[in-house]
DNA sequence: CTTGCAATACGGACCGTCTCGTTTTGTTCA
DNA sequence: TGAACAAAACGAGACGGTCCGTATTGCAAG
């Protein structure tokens, strides 16, 4: 009965819009961010500029919009964290996984964008914390009550405060290439947090 | 014997520096950070925009150098912690009044464009560390290594681990928002990162 | 034959460069 | 001492360029 009107548009909204994305993704990790531009973008995907703003309303939005496409490919993939029932060695796994990804020039330079857009746009960084960061926090979380089941995490311990004295200090030695990001330097953090929040 | 060719023009030069510096800090600290331009600047200060041009290279570099300048006029003045014995007291006063500094909106937009620069031009990022944030923090590293030898902190902890674990997740909840930044905040940072590296 | 689209023209903001004529400053000489 | 001068830095703003966000147009997918 509904939408028995008018042929079905869907189909070519759909490749339009990936293909802005995808050339979004491209742009960003291979150009310096001041010259990814709307128009850069329009020209690259083969779109006019008109359909871009059709769906965002700033570059902010198209940006975080492909790298939130981009999280969401790989849903129900890897969305859990090793739990081999060793809280140290299993985080300092994740985190010397992560150190490696920092690593990455392209990876660098998309979360160095979204960083830009986040720090000052408060709208878009609610939406950041929503989406992107919260789920990776829960995943993160469950690992950490686990281990607090197991006797090997302080029970009271608050699992927000744990993660960003585990997290933080990479994210900030990154972002401000105050230091080098080594696999000790990822295992020196886990140690400082199991020692902060131990049993 | 040298210099004797030309006159002195530097008097003119100094006062026009500082209406571009003050006139920089005060739109930084007022406006959207995108409405600062170089012409806005050079409208508030009654400057010709060449004149800014012929001292720094970029908007980047114009925005470091007012807030280089601010760190500056305050030097010799407060540049030590207080040491009263107790690290624990000490570091918990610290950590709160940064908690209050980042609750000053003009302080707040201030560091976040500073920070924004910072993260997307590696040049930058580098004279940052070396004037600005390296003299606190061995500033912060002084009272830490006072602590050390009155046995209040690890005799081997490595200082630049301690105040990552104590600043990072302060300042990483101020920049993405996550979270509120209160004195007991502050207080549960001290005692993690005193867990973590204490005697 | 309708709807969404690519392409492109448009006015506006700001960029960084480039002249202008003016003001400040130090020097020279009456 | 002070009037005249030359050098330097300056305020103002014109300029061509890029990108913005909007509006129009003709075409192609459905």
């Amino acid at each position: 009965m509904s939408n028995t009107k008018g042929p079905d548009h869907s189909r070519r909204r759909e490749r339009s819009r990936q293909a802005i994305l995808a050339a979004t993704r491209a742009l960003v990790a291979e150009e310096a961010y001041e010259k990814v531009t709307i128009e850069a973008i329009a020209a690259r995907a083969g779109v006019g500029k008109q359909t871009i703003y059709r769906r965002w309303p700033s570059k902010s939005a198209v940006v975080f919009a492909a790298l939130l496409a981009l999280s969401e490919d790989a849903d129900g993939q890897s969305v859990a964290l090793p739990d081999t029932g060793d809280l140290e060695a299993d985080l300092k796994l994740v985190m010397r996984a992560t150190v490696e990804e920092f690593a990455d020039p392209s990876f660098d330079r998309l979360i160095r964008a979204l960083n830009t857009e986040i720090a000052n746009d408060a709208a878009l960084a609610a939406e950041y914390r929503e989406k992107l960061a919260r789920p990776l926090d829960e995943v993160k979380k469950a690992r950490l009550r686990s281990a607090q089941k197991a006797g090997q995490l302080d029970a009271d311990a608050d699992l927000d405060l744990v993660l960003e004295v585990l997290y933080a200090p990479l994210f900030q030695r990154w972002l401000h290439r105050s230091g080098p990001l080594t696999a000790a330097y990822a295992d020196s953090l886990v140690d400082a947090t199991l020692r902060a929040f131990g049993p």
